[in-house]
DNA sequence: ACCCAGGTGTTTC
DNA sequence: GAAACACATGGG
Protein backbone atom coordinates (compact mmCIF):
# COMPACT_ATOMS: atom_id res chain seq x y z
CA UNK A 1 0.00 0.00 0.00
CA UNK A 2 1.10 3.44 -0.97
CA UNK A 3 -0.14 6.99 -0.20
CA UNK A 4 -1.95 7.19 -3.25
CA UNK A 5 -4.41 4.38 -1.65
CA UNK A 6 -4.16 5.56 1.47
CA UNK A 7 -6.03 8.51 -0.46
CA UNK A 8 -8.76 6.12 -1.98
CA UNK A 9 -9.71 4.99 1.31
CA UNK A 10 -9.81 8.45 2.78
CA UNK A 11 -12.38 9.47 0.07
CA UNK A 12 -14.20 6.75 -0.24
CA UNK A 13 -15.17 8.37 3.43
CA UNK A 14 -16.30 11.66 2.09
CA UNK A 15 -19.47 11.75 0.41
CA UNK A 16 -19.20 13.58 -2.18
CA UNK A 17 -17.00 16.65 -0.95
CA UNK A 18 -14.93 17.40 1.85
CA UNK A 19 -14.68 20.16 4.11
CA UNK A 20 -11.50 21.97 3.30
CA UNK A 21 -9.55 24.74 4.80
CA UNK A 22 -7.29 26.03 2.04
CA UNK A 23 -9.11 29.44 2.42
CA UNK A 24 -6.98 31.35 4.62
CA UNK A 25 -3.93 30.11 3.02
CA UNK A 26 -0.94 32.52 2.22
CA UNK A 27 -2.08 34.36 4.91
CA UNK A 28 0.14 35.38 7.95
CA UNK A 29 -2.87 34.18 10.07
CA UNK A 30 -1.61 30.42 9.26
CA UNK A 31 2.04 31.31 10.83
CA UNK A 32 0.42 32.14 13.81
CA UNK A 33 -1.96 29.50 13.66
CA UNK A 34 0.61 26.81 13.20
CA UNK A 35 2.22 28.37 16.60
CA UNK A 36 -0.42 28.45 18.52
CA UNK A 37 -2.21 25.14 17.58
CA UNK A 38 0.58 23.12 19.02
CA UNK A 39 -0.56 20.29 20.94
CA UNK A 40 -4.18 21.87 21.23
CA UNK A 41 -7.51 21.96 19.58
CA UNK A 42 -8.09 24.08 16.29
CA UNK A 43 -10.46 25.64 17.57
CA UNK A 44 -8.61 26.67 21.10
CA UNK A 45 -6.33 28.18 19.09
CA UNK A 46 -8.88 29.81 16.49
CA UNK A 47 -9.81 31.85 20.03
CA UNK A 48 -6.66 33.19 20.23
CA UNK A 49 -6.51 34.03 16.42
CA UNK A 50 -9.68 35.66 16.56
CA UNK A 51 -8.30 37.78 19.85
CA UNK A 52 -5.56 39.30 18.34
CA UNK A 53 -7.29 40.05 14.58
CA UNK A 54 -9.96 41.71 17.38
CA UNK A 55 -7.25 44.08 18.88
CA UNK A 56 -5.65 44.16 15.63
CA UNK A 57 -2.60 42.67 16.66
CA UNK A 58 -2.60 39.39 14.11
CA UNK A 59 0.08 41.10 11.98
CA UNK A 60 4.06 41.14 11.43
CA UNK A 61 4.92 44.50 12.61
CA UNK A 62 2.22 45.02 15.70
CA UNK A 63 3.16 40.84 17.17
CA UNK A 64 7.16 41.90 16.88
CA UNK A 65 6.52 44.86 19.36
CA UNK A 66 3.85 43.55 21.41
CA UNK A 67 4.17 43.57 24.97
CA UNK A 68 4.63 39.80 25.93
CA UNK A 69 2.47 40.12 29.18
CA UNK A 70 -0.45 40.99 26.55
CA UNK A 71 0.19 38.78 24.37
CA UNK A 72 0.37 36.26 26.50
CA UNK A 73 -3.62 37.52 28.02
CA UNK A 74 -4.51 36.96 24.24
CA UNK A 75 -3.56 33.85 23.62
CA UNK A 76 -4.47 32.30 26.85
CA UNK A 77 -7.01 29.53 25.73
CA UNK A 78 -4.39 27.93 23.00
CA UNK A 79 -2.38 26.82 26.26
CA UNK A 80 1.12 26.56 26.61
CA UNK A 81 0.71 30.53 26.42
CA UNK A 82 4.04 31.61 27.76
CA UNK A 83 6.09 29.84 25.25
CA UNK A 84 3.83 30.43 22.96
CA UNK A 85 3.92 34.03 23.60
CA UNK A 86 7.62 33.91 23.39
CA UNK A 87 8.22 31.77 20.79
CA UNK A 88 5.64 34.13 18.33
CA UNK A 89 6.83 37.73 19.31
CA UNK A 90 10.69 36.65 19.02
CA UNK A 91 9.64 34.82 15.44
CA UNK A 92 8.14 37.95 14.25
CA UNK A 93 10.91 40.02 15.11
CA UNK A 94 13.43 37.29 13.00
CA UNK A 95 10.93 37.76 10.13
CA UNK A 96 11.19 41.00 10.27
CA UNK A 97 15.26 41.41 10.90
CA UNK A 98 15.94 39.22 8.08
CA UNK A 99 13.00 39.60 5.29
CA UNK A 100 11.40 42.54 6.07
CA UNK A 101 8.02 41.98 5.25
CA UNK A 102 5.59 38.93 4.81
CA UNK A 103 6.16 39.22 1.20
CA UNK A 104 9.34 38.58 1.27
CA UNK A 105 9.32 36.12 3.76
CA UNK A 106 6.80 34.04 1.53
CA UNK A 107 9.03 34.10 -1.07
CA UNK A 108 12.39 33.15 0.18
CA UNK A 109 11.87 31.74 3.45
CA UNK A 110 13.85 28.01 3.68
CA UNK A 111 12.83 24.65 5.98
CA UNK A 112 16.26 25.42 7.68
CA UNK A 113 15.59 29.08 8.21
CA UNK A 114 11.91 27.80 9.89
CA UNK A 115 13.91 24.95 11.99
CA UNK A 116 16.47 27.24 13.82
CA UNK A 117 13.86 29.45 15.11
CA UNK A 118 12.84 28.55 18.83
CA UNK A 119 9.43 26.60 19.19
CA UNK A 120 8.91 25.87 15.18
CA UNK A 121 9.61 21.85 14.89
CA UNK A 122 9.34 19.95 11.61
CA UNK A 123 5.64 19.98 11.43
CA UNK A 124 5.12 23.65 12.14
CA UNK A 125 7.63 24.35 9.92
CA UNK A 126 5.95 22.72 7.10
CA UNK A 127 2.68 24.04 7.66
CA UNK A 128 4.28 27.07 7.56
CA UNK A 129 5.80 26.24 3.98
CA UNK A 130 3.02 24.70 2.63
CA UNK A 131 -0.48 26.96 4.11
CA UNK A 132 1.43 30.19 4.59
CA UNK A 133 3.86 30.17 1.76
CA UNK A 134 2.20 27.61 -0.87
CA UNK A 135 5.33 25.73 -1.11
CA UNK A 136 5.09 22.04 -2.30
CA UNK A 137 5.38 20.70 1.16
CA UNK A 138 3.37 17.83 2.74
CA UNK A 139 2.72 18.54 6.07
CA UNK A 140 2.67 15.14 8.90
CA UNK A 141 0.87 15.17 11.89
CA UNK A 142 0.08 13.01 14.73
CA UNK A 143 -3.38 12.33 12.60
CA UNK A 144 -1.44 10.94 10.05
CA UNK A 145 0.57 8.75 12.93
CA UNK A 146 -2.64 7.41 13.99
CA UNK A 147 -4.06 6.38 10.47
CA UNK A 148 -0.62 5.19 9.61
CA UNK A 149 -0.31 2.53 12.56
CA UNK A 150 -3.81 1.58 12.23
CA UNK A 151 -2.94 0.48 9.19
CA UNK A 152 -0.20 -1.53 10.49
CA UNK A 153 2.74 0.27 9.72
CA UNK A 154 5.51 1.17 12.46
CA UNK A 155 7.12 4.61 11.75
CA UNK A 156 8.05 6.67 14.25
CA UNK A 157 9.73 9.41 13.25
CA UNK A 158 8.48 12.26 10.99
CA UNK A 159 10.46 12.20 8.07
CA UNK A 160 9.48 8.34 7.71
CA UNK A 161 6.02 9.22 7.07
CA UNK A 162 6.70 11.96 4.91
CA UNK A 163 9.09 10.16 2.68
CA UNK A 164 6.19 7.31 2.56
CA UNK A 165 3.55 10.16 1.57
CA UNK A 166 5.92 11.73 -1.10
CA UNK A 167 6.52 8.20 -2.82
CA UNK A 168 3.14 7.66 -3.65
CA UNK A 169 2.67 11.15 -5.34
CA UNK A 170 3.11 10.59 -8.40
CA UNK A 171 1.21 11.03 -11.53
CA UNK A 172 -1.94 9.37 -10.63
CA UNK A 173 -2.24 11.44 -8.17
CA UNK A 174 -1.96 14.81 -9.99
CA UNK A 175 -4.23 13.63 -12.68
CA UNK A 176 -7.16 13.58 -10.04
CA UNK A 177 -6.89 17.42 -10.26
CA UNK A 178 -7.91 20.14 -12.63
CA UNK A 179 -4.33 21.61 -13.43
CA UNK A 180 -5.81 24.96 -12.63
CA UNK A 181 -5.14 23.57 -8.77
CA UNK A 182 -1.37 24.13 -7.61
CA UNK A 183 0.70 21.20 -6.32
CA UNK A 184 1.22 22.92 -3.09
CA UNK A 185 -2.82 23.07 -3.12
CA UNK A 186 -3.10 19.06 -3.50
CA UNK A 187 -1.00 18.54 -1.01
CA UNK A 188 -3.05 20.65 1.60
CA UNK A 189 -6.09 19.12 0.36
CA UNK A 190 -4.77 15.24 1.08
CA UNK A 191 -3.33 16.66 4.86
CA UNK A 192 -6.81 18.19 5.37
CA UNK A 193 -8.54 14.85 4.09
CA UNK A 194 -6.07 12.94 6.49
CA UNK A 195 -7.29 15.51 8.93
CA UNK A 196 -11.06 15.57 8.30
CA UNK A 197 -10.52 11.62 8.45
CA UNK A 198 -8.98 11.44 12.04
CA UNK A 199 -11.38 13.77 13.40
CA UNK A 200 -14.35 11.75 12.19
CA UNK A 201 -13.02 8.47 13.15
CA UNK A 202 -9.71 8.63 15.36
CA UNK A 203 -10.95 10.85 17.87
CA UNK A 204 -9.59 9.53 21.36
CA UNK A 205 -7.74 6.70 20.13
CA UNK A 206 -3.89 6.71 21.59
CA UNK A 207 -1.16 7.18 19.44
CA UNK A 208 0.31 3.42 21.11
CA UNK A 209 -3.29 1.89 20.39
CA UNK A 210 -3.01 -0.70 17.33
CA UNK A 211 -5.24 -2.77 15.13
CA UNK A 212 -7.05 -2.28 11.46
CA UNK A 213 -10.67 -1.79 12.64
CA UNK A 214 -11.43 1.50 11.87
CA UNK A 215 -10.15 1.66 8.17
CA UNK A 216 -12.23 -1.65 7.45
CA UNK A 217 -9.07 -3.63 6.00
C1' DA B 1 -11.44 13.26 38.72
C1' DC B 2 -9.47 11.70 34.98
C1' DC B 3 -7.90 11.84 29.71
C1' DC B 4 -7.06 14.07 25.52
C1' DA B 5 -5.79 17.90 22.09
C1' DG B 6 -3.27 19.12 14.27
C1' DG B 7 4.35 19.90 19.36
C1' DT B 8 8.67 21.50 20.93
C1' DG B 9 12.73 22.09 23.94
C1' DT B 10 15.35 20.53 27.84
C1' DT B 11 16.99 17.23 31.02
C1' DT B 12 18.41 12.70 32.27
C1' DC B 13 20.06 8.22 32.15
C1' DG C 1 20.33 8.69 21.52
C1' DA C 2 15.95 7.55 23.52
C1' DA C 3 12.99 8.29 27.20
C1' DA C 4 10.95 11.34 30.50
C1' DC C 5 9.49 15.68 31.63
C1' DA C 6 7.68 20.61 31.30
C1' DC C 7 4.76 23.59 29.25
C1' DA C 8 -1.31 24.97 30.44
C1' DT C 9 -6.04 25.75 28.92
C1' DG C 10 -10.56 23.71 27.64
C1' DG C 11 -13.78 20.08 26.75
C1' DG C 12 -15.61 15.28 27.13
Amino acid sequence: MDSFELLEILKSHFTPKYPFWWEEAGSFDVVIGAILVQRTKWENAQKGLQNLKKHNKAMLEELAFLDEIILQNHIKECGFYTQKAKNLKLFCQNVLEDFGDFDEFSKCITREWLLFQKGIGFESADAILNYACKKEVFVVDSYLHRILTHLGFCFDEYNQMQDWIISGLDDRFYNLYSSSVSKAQIYARFHGKIVMFGKAHLKGKRLSDDGKVILGI
